[in-house]
RNA sequence: GCUCCAGUAGCUCAGGGGAUAGAGCAACGCAUUCCUAACGCGUAGGCCACAGGUUCGAAUCCUGUCUGGAGCACCA
């Protein structure tokens, strides 16, 4: 076990498996070992092992498995065959590590630098395909703050999978079908127009007011008709019902007004997606979908799962807690899950994907639950390897976002916010940045607020918070690259160029340990990330980075240090940079040229 | 009513069987002729919701209670 084994593992892993290797000395079988953090308050250790649960499995002392461990892997440091450790010792069932943090930092270092941008990638890719179906905004509704969600998770997701050695296809499932929309075509037929729409300046505002128009006049019917029988359905809800009927038929002047509505409604997106850095592979909205219902609800009747209950075509599944899903409407139209149904199968068979992401929000947890489960009635694959990635709901402090009451905070206005705080700041500081900088910082603030926290729990949504730059911020971090670099050109830094210069003796103080034991830990971070789903994991560790890179520039001179040391430092300084860069960019946010 | 998720510092959150529970914000104090202060250093702030249980050991696992969020048939 030399200490230039394989390249492809990091150097932690490469210890991992020094130390797995000594407890197969001891127990017969090389079980996993996972380093974890040593406490601070034991000096002179980097990482620890707990070997409790390896001594139960063995049936051996704890203390005692730690202390022989301590004795097999002291012999390999003793014999100079495994020199990155330089002190290994026992605390009850803990087996604490120190490593040659010269040794290591500079062989750390170098890998980074030497890899650069393909740092903590997987090598070896062929991993499989996978469908990332994200951010997913509604047509004819503004983009409002909630939206954000998808969008930058979905993002990063699909940045880790690719990092992760998948195939990715970010898909943008475009809600663009359904019953929603032949009530919007009935609304522009009563109270609209479609020169109106074409010539309005805000097209989306249009269509939006005229939807929330068609619930108000639902509502107002709803009472009239409540004095007479039981409702079910108002007369205006009964025609968007079948204008949504006539849409999925086909007909012609329908489809036209729709088809507007679509077009209009992508490129005030756009200007958004742009405004973020947001890109994707395809974007195949539901209605992409429209041509396969037929087929798909078809499927569902003839296959064992699909009941007629009420007129509709259902799937049961209350059997297993699921409850009942409505495939197809008694009307005979199709329903979300018709769409998804068959997206799914498309993926599978036309995109040979092996697996699909839905980034979507913990209100369709259930509906997830059931749309894989009658995929796996239906014996179609995909539906057992995909996943419901959720994240917790936005709400004001008011309460649920609400369109129709007006409740809303809208993305471009919070983008605009944005904008005007960086610009104070920058006036207050007297630093002029170009537009393209307030932008990457503006956008990685508003990513970060996604981004850095376990997508998981909802949130209230807060001005302060949505836009926070200082400390645990993009901002924060995207400063602390921004600075290296600039000290690196200062410095006259080129990388590798390193003739007649000394890079010998370094990596001694203690935030310079710190860093070397970060950097090290990346490739790990990133893998955990992918495989939780939870990019929250890289978020603290890049921060992390950042921050000990800020304590380390702060109390370090090193241009005009004479000590020997500014080129070993200033190669740190390059791979900490690197590294924060590369997590940035697996986060979707970028890194400005000047803060 | 049932199901799922969450409750950690004043606020927003990390940690998710192990060693003395950590950050950011806010507060208070310090620093600054020096690589840009969106910075750094320090102080203070905790019955980890509550009650039981499992364990050598629980903020972490189990059960129950409370509080908040989400969902439960023709919306998406």
């Amino acid at each position: 076990m030399a200490n230039n084994k394989s390249k492809i593992s990091g150097v932690l892993e490469d210890i991992e498996q020094m130390v797995q290797s000594s407890v197969g000395v001891l127990v017969g079988t090389e079980e996993v070992v996972v380093l974890g953090d040593s406490p601070d308050h034991i000096e002179g250790v980097d990482f620890g092992v707990n070997v409790v649960g390896l001594a139960k499995r063995f049936g051996l002392s704890p203390v005692d498995l730690a202390k022989d461990l301590v004795e097999v892997i002291g012999k390999k440091i003793e014999g100079d065959d495994f020199s990155w450790v330089s002190r290994v010792v026992s605390v009850g069932p803990f087996v604490n590590i120190e490593i040659n943090v010269d040794l290591v930092g500079r062989e750390v270092v170098g890998r980074i630098i030497e890899q650069g941008g393909d740092y903590g990638k997987e090598r070896e890719g062929g991993k499989g395909k996978v469908v990332v179906d994200m951010s997913s905004p509604n047509i004819a509704k503004r983009m409002n703050y909630g939206h954000l969600r998808s969008t930058v998770i979905g993002a990063a997701i699909a940045n880790l999978y690719e990092v992760g050695g998948y195939e990715v296809v970010r898909d943008n499932h475009i809600g663009d079908w359904g019953t929603q929309y032949g009530k919007l075509m009935v609304a522009i037929e009563k109270w609209g127009s479609m020169q109106k729409l074409k010539k309005a300046d805000d097209p989306i505002g249009y269509l939006q007011e005229l939807y929330v128009k068609f619930h108000d006049e639902v509502d107002k019917q709803a009472e009239v008709e409540k004095d007479g029988e039981v409702v079910v359905e108002t007369e205006l809800e009964r025609e968007g019902r079948e204008a949504f009927s006539k849409l999925e038929k086909g007909d012609k002047q329908v489809r036209e007004l729709w088809k507007m509505c679509v077009d209009l409604s992508m490129k005030e997106f756009e200007k958004i997606y742009q405004f973020l850095g947001v890109k994707f592979d395809v974007a195949l909205g539901e209605s992409f979908y429209k041509d396969k219902l037929e087929e798909t609800m078809e499927l569902v009747e003839k296959s064992d799962c699909g009941t007629i209950s009420e007129g509709a075509l259902v799937v049961d599944m209350d059997d297993v807690g699921l409850g009942v899903s409505i495939v197809r409407k008694s009307d005979g139209a199709s329903v979300y899950m018709t769409r998804d149904l068959a997206c799914a199968m498309y993926r599978a068979e036309e995109m040979k994907a092996d697996k699909a992401i839905y980034v979507v929000g913990e209100d369709q947890k259930l509906y997830f639950r059931q749309l894989f489960e009658i995929l796996k009635r239906l014996g179609v694959e995909i539906g057992s390897k995909s996943e419901h990635i959720y994240f917790g709901m936005v709400r004001l402090k008011e309460g649920k976002m609400s369109t129709r009451k007006g409740r809303t905070v809208l993305l471009k206005d919070v983008i605009e916010e944005g904008v005007n705080r960086v610009e104070k700041t920058l006036k207050e500081k007297g630093v002029r940045l170009d537009d393209e900088a307030v932008r990457q910082i503006v956008a990685g603030a508003l990513k970060w607020n996604d981004l850095g926290q376990d997508a998981r729990r909802s949130m209230v949504f807060d001005w302060d918070e949505a836009l926070n730059m200082q400390g645990y911020s993009a901002p924060y971090v995207q400063y602390a690259v921004v600075r290296a670099k600039s000290l690196l050109k200062k410095a006259g830094y080129e990388r590798g160029v390193l003739e007649g210069k000394r890079v010998k003796g370094v990596y001694g103080d203690e935030t310079e340990r710190d860093l070397v034991k970060m950097l090290m830990k990346y490739s790990r971070v990133l893998k955990e990330a992918m495989e939780h789903n939870d990019p929250s994991r890289l978020a603290v560790l890049i921060y992390s980075l950042a921050k000990h890179f800020s304590t380390f520039y702060n109390k370090t001179q090193i241009i005009g240090s004479d000590d020997g040391l500014i080129w070993a430092r200033l190669r740190l300084v390059d791979a900490v940079s690197q590294t924060i860069e590369n997590g940035l960019g697996v986060l979707g946010i970028e890194v400005p040229k000047k803060m």
